[in-house]
DNA sequence: CTTACTCGGTTGCTTTTTTAACCGAGTAAC
DNA sequence: GTTACTCGGTTAAAAAAGCAACCGAGTAAG
């Protein structure tokens, strides 16, 4: 269990981060169809096979954010402590994300947040893609919740309120106020959702 | 007449600076000879072999700055303007270098350009090269001054002339006196020495 | 006298990056 | 309806960089 941090592999962090850096900046400047790939390369003073070999395809440079999150819910149901309802450890997770302001709950104040997402949700193709994201997340939680339909139910039922409370975060966030002062409804909206759920 | 401006000259561009840059302030810090070439490729992030296809020797990495100014006597008499005597040019070259504290005249009060200077002159192996160096040049200005054993002499008596002067200069600044209240002295050292060559 | 360092410098092999050219789809000009 | 763009994305070849291992000389310890 050794991670290689010779010169190689920090330089490709770096790479990496630059690519991504460049390009949102860039994103939010311009809005994300104005900008082309060509561009962020030569932001990143990068050629464009390269920015390629980092990213395959534009859309990720933005959504690979989100990428670090994929099959969350899946793992959190399949790590749970033993004894534990895998509705509960969703909950938990889900609570703590509030808690901490993670940007995935829509609670997060942070100008740079707020305009991620307002870049993302207003790009067509790239709410598109993030859709396809969540279809296999499904997937993935279904294989963690069991077999056959019930499974893939509760999975897609799930899903469906994860996002449907981080949406409602979010607009309260766009509507001007702040993450301190919406997270007590944050928490009782989770609340509800997830007795329901169960 | 093009120069290119890829980004791979650029990076070739960057990555030298960066080495060179790392050594110079690692031997400023702490003396040539204990800082080894392992520990200014890891200050510059590149390997070894990289360094060393950057520059030919450890040595290279101090030196290189000289080797701008390697030949540039011959190319100052073999450039001037017709009907101007050889000495001439290179008299008026060497004051001008004084006007604009070329550092090559010893006529610079930089801290920077006097550490240096100490340490160039403070280490052995590298004081040698220099003197190498000036074989070279010697030859180039010889051939650049007409034939046989004449064109040597004054060729040799030149250069010897030229380090006298930055010796001089240089000294003078060592003591704690500044470029430009040295200057005028180095202008009439400069004149006599001339007038004398000729 | 061996052993085991360190240091300047090199060698071969692999990975990464640049370059220039290309593809296919869209689109504006004439 | 052709021409000539631009844009996202790909390909092949060549340059550059990383890595590990080595060489030969020096040098200190035992």
């Amino acid at each position: 269990m050794y991670e290689p941090t010779g010169l190689r592999a920090r330089k490709k962090q770096r790479t990496h981060d630059a690519i991504a850096d460049a390009a949102v900046s860039l994103f939010l400047e311009h809005g994300f169809d104005r900008v082309s790939v060509n561009d962020i390369a030569a932001a990143a003073e990068i050629s464009k096979p390269t920015l390629f070999r980092y990213f395959p395809t534009k859309e990720d440079l933005v959504l690979h954010r989100f990428k670090d999150h994929q099959g969350e819910a899946a793992r959190v149901v399949r790590d749970r402590a033993p004894g534990v309802e895998p509705m509960t450890a969703l909950h938990r997770h889900f609570r703590a994300g509030l808690d901490r302001r993670d940007p995935v709950t829509g609670l997060n104040d942070h100008p740079e947040v707020v305009a991620f997402h307002r870049l993302v949700f207003g790009t067509p193709s790239l709410a598109g893609r993030l859709a396809r994201y969540r279809l296999e997340d499904e997937e993935a939680l279904a294989d963690a919740l069991g077999e056959g339909i019930e499974a893939r139910l509760r999975a897609a039922q799930t899903l469906a309120v994860l996002q449907v409370l981080a949406r409602a975060n979010w607009q309260r966030i766009a509507g001007g106020r702040t993450a301190g002062d919406v997270h007590p409804e944050a928490v009782a909206d989770a609340d509800l959702a997830f007795g329901r759920l169960r």
